[in-house]
DNA sequence: ATATGTGCAAATCCTTTGCATAGAA
DNA sequence: TTCTATGCAAAGGATTTGCACATAT
């Protein structure tokens, strides 16, 4: 993945997000910079709450606002892994999730556990847009 | 899969809710009959207007707490692909979807078009519940 | 000025729940 | 009876939206 050339490296956070054409409000950097500080998954529930505590003032609207931003152009993918809510996910590269059913709690596979001998043409007229999978995990019983 | 002996072959959608311990009450057998005709996917609310305006006496609370239940025995599958809503499949065997990522429209693969050549082992004292695999679709540019 | 963001509260949408009634054993 | 299922309407929770105000160029 090479930077834009016009993407001076000043700040981190706020440069990718000027790569994308998103202006680099005070709001958004501090959504993008909270999710993008390591690889995780977080609600937007959980970002409203991690920024309030830390004193930054920001409204639900404009987390979901910023968070639907970021994932549309890229900066952050958006996982849907059960039906109650919205997870966001800090490394948009090709990875896929495990997913423990009584916690609902997310984790990334270990890079390259995973191998396709074999996938499917797309119907006629349609590409690959993307996949998804996601491993459900239980206790083991003992 | 072996029918369970005390499963008399009388209507088949009934005899397969008793098989699965569910009293099968009319609203229960329209629902599942519905659903259980053919290979496919719907929502609760396709369901709900499908039984409506084919005459049939049922409550919306009723369609939910009877595809619930039907998925909690096996009977059906719910599908979460995306935010919106569930979908629940007539089909339980193991397979996967396509999801036309513009009209959200569901499709299962072919059988047999996905290899996986390598899966990781499940983290330690946790054990598979399941492998969902979406593969999003989109039209390909002309 | 003029475009764009932001915040708040209300509105939506899907799904669940509480409770009184209807139905089955 | 006694237990379970159903219907209705209200509640719930996540997300979006409308609109006035604040902000940046």
């Amino acid at each position: 993945v090479l930077d834009p050339p016009e993407c001076r490296p000043e700040d981190a956070v706020a440069s990718r997000l000027r790569c994308c054409g998103i202006h680099p409000t005070a709001q958004r950097l501090q959504v993008a910079a909270l999710l993008l500080a390591r690889p995780q998954h977080l609600t937007a529930e959980q970002i409203l709450a991690a920024l309030r505590s830390s004193g930054a003032r920001v409204s639900k609207a404009t987390v979901y606002n910023t968070l639907n931003l970021l994932a549309e152009r890229g900066v952050v993918r958006q996982l849907v892994v059960d039906g109650d809510r919205a997870w966001f996910d800090s490394n948009v590269d090709a990875h896929f999730h495990f997913q423990d059913v009584a916690t609902g709690q997310l984790s990334d596979l270990p890079m390259g556990s995973v191998d396709f001998s074999r996938l499917p043409d797309p119907p006629a007229g349609m590409e690959y847009a993307g996949i998804d999978l996601v491993i459900r995990l239980r206790r083991r019983p003992t």
